[in-house]
DNA sequence: GTCGATCATCACGCCAGACTATAGACCATC
DNA sequence: GATGGTCTATAGTCTGGCGTGATGATCGAC
């Protein structure tokens, strides 16, 4: 069997990648917790963690071992539960922004007010949302992305379009739809550089040799809507939202629809309350 | 974390429910282990056995840890199997005998033949069928049962009558139903008293005032039928069976049908091989 | 009542693991 | 490219926890 210490002591590795925090967290000597670490990677017999410049990062074995290191803790305490003593397990839903604040608001009220759930969020952007799962820190994710991941279990719940919201008296409010070259010259709300939305609308209007002004980079939806609301400018998002007071919003069909996924880790139960959440996700997607 | 040398040797201990062969097995002396017990006891809070008579019982708690611990530590043998390094995970289904030659012979043959998969097969009674799915000894069983038990994931496979089965030239042969008075005064062949067969047939006969003789005892329905057609008697077994040359069965109405359930330990993942042997197992009666 | 078997506890010795100290690796800055 | 800072990795020392042997406690069988 895995020593128990060892894998808890890796969790707290895996989840700083840095041996000094970790050995904090954990009270205890930075050199304490490294032989743990080497003593785990013994036994298992491939290597956890490989040096990257200054840091450290986990290798794929690496990120397996600390999603399995949780999940063991995670059953470790439904057994407590089950057994009447200990707390309650909780159960960590990875989204973003938007998703959480449009989409889900029905299943996570009717999850957070069950008894015997600790229901905890993380907001993430895709990439979070990703790391999140892989590593086990969430149970349930859902975000957008091109292609579902290997790794983890992926069902599509909705693909939806894209939408410009701008102010009520915009010009371009009269339209019924939006096409790319509408856009010209208009002062667009967009997130910062780097960002896939971003990288997303760059392209596209790129591609279409549209030229547009940067009114404002902002993050998050509801920032950029309450700005287009404000006349600052158009702000194209994700059709799931809810439109603010004051704007208005238009489809722009020729902005490639994106598909959301509800992922999980494989080798969930069906009996688990993470199933359920899953379910109740797919079905708010689908309900829209 | 729960430490897992104490669930180790709980399992060891839970196995035997007795600290000096527990111990030999794990080559520990027997003081050692039972602080082991003691130990993991004190963690979770939970007496996990108690004493009746001269000899140790699991509570139903230490039920739970003992499956718990057994989960656990395949799951560690599935991790290990995922990094590249450790053996295959062993995949146990337990059955009784008559389910496992005439029913399963084809989810057997198929899970056998897989790469990666490695199968053990206990042939046990109902009870035995039921304890190792709830001690963990087992992740999928096959059994006969009035009704589905709780702790336990269950699905009604089918619902199978009952059948005499008779050498060729017997008298009743001739007939295409066997009602129960037409078996008073013959020669049964049976299972011993207090397997649940033999009580049923006991009760049935006696309720319809049958009187009947008892030809020979005997276990198992492959020996049961196979004298039956040397004559010696009436077998009555369950129509899964598939008769062997030299007899012929004929259904007996009157005697309740059995529902056969497939049943796992619940919180088994969808991708588990363990899943895929109970689909195949129901498909299996389904097919039948 | 006595014996045999097995669980449960005690006292002692020893090794795994924690700690301090320090060498090694890497980057930033001058 | 030299220096210093930060963090990982290793060596040596020591202590607490675990295993062992001895023994008490308890129950059933004869």
């Amino acid at each position: 069997m895995i020593d128990s210490d060892r894998l808890r002591s890796f969790i707290a590795f895996g989840e700083t990648l840095s041996f000094t925090r970790a050995a904090e967290r954990l009270h205890l000597s930075q050199p304490a917790l490294h032989v743990q670490v080497a003593r785990l990677t013994e036994d298992l017999g491939v290597p956890l963690y490989r040096r990257v410049g200054r840091g450290l990062e986990l290798t794929d074995a690496g990120q397996a071992v600390l999603a399995f290191a949780r999940d063991q803790d995670r059953r470790q305490q439904a057994l407590r539960t089950a057994l009447g003593t200990g707390p309650r397990p909780t159960l960590v839903l990875a989204a973003g922004e938007g998703v959480l604040l449009y989409v889900l608001t029905d299943p996570v009220r009717r999850l957070a007010g069950r008894a015997g759930i600790d229901l905890r969020i993380l907001t993430r952007d895709q990439a979070g949302v990703l790391a999140a799962l892989r590593t086990g820190a969430a149970q349930v994710g859902v975000t957008a992305l091109t292609a579902p991941p290997e790794e983890l279990h992926a069902v599509k719940a909705a693909t939806t379009g894209m939408i410009a919201v701008m102010a009520r008296g915009h010009r371009l409010a009269r339209r019924r739809t939006i096409a790319l070259p509408d856009l010209a010259d208009e002062r667009l709300i967009v997130p910062p550089v780097g960002r896939p939305h971003r990288d997303h609308l760059d392209r596209a209007l790129a591609a279409a040799q549209v030229p547009w002004e940067r009114a404002v980079e902002a993050t998050g939806w509801e920032v950029m809507m309450r700005y287009a609301a404000l006349g600052v400018g158009i702000a194209i998002v994700n059709d799931i939202c809810i439109v603010p007071r004051g704007a208005v919003a238009r489809p722009v069909p020729a902005l490639a629809p994106l598909a959301y996924y509800v992922l999980t880790r494989p080798g969930l139960p069906a009996e688990d309350p993470a199933s359920e959440l899953a379910e109740r996700a797919i079905a708010a997607f689908r309900a829209r």
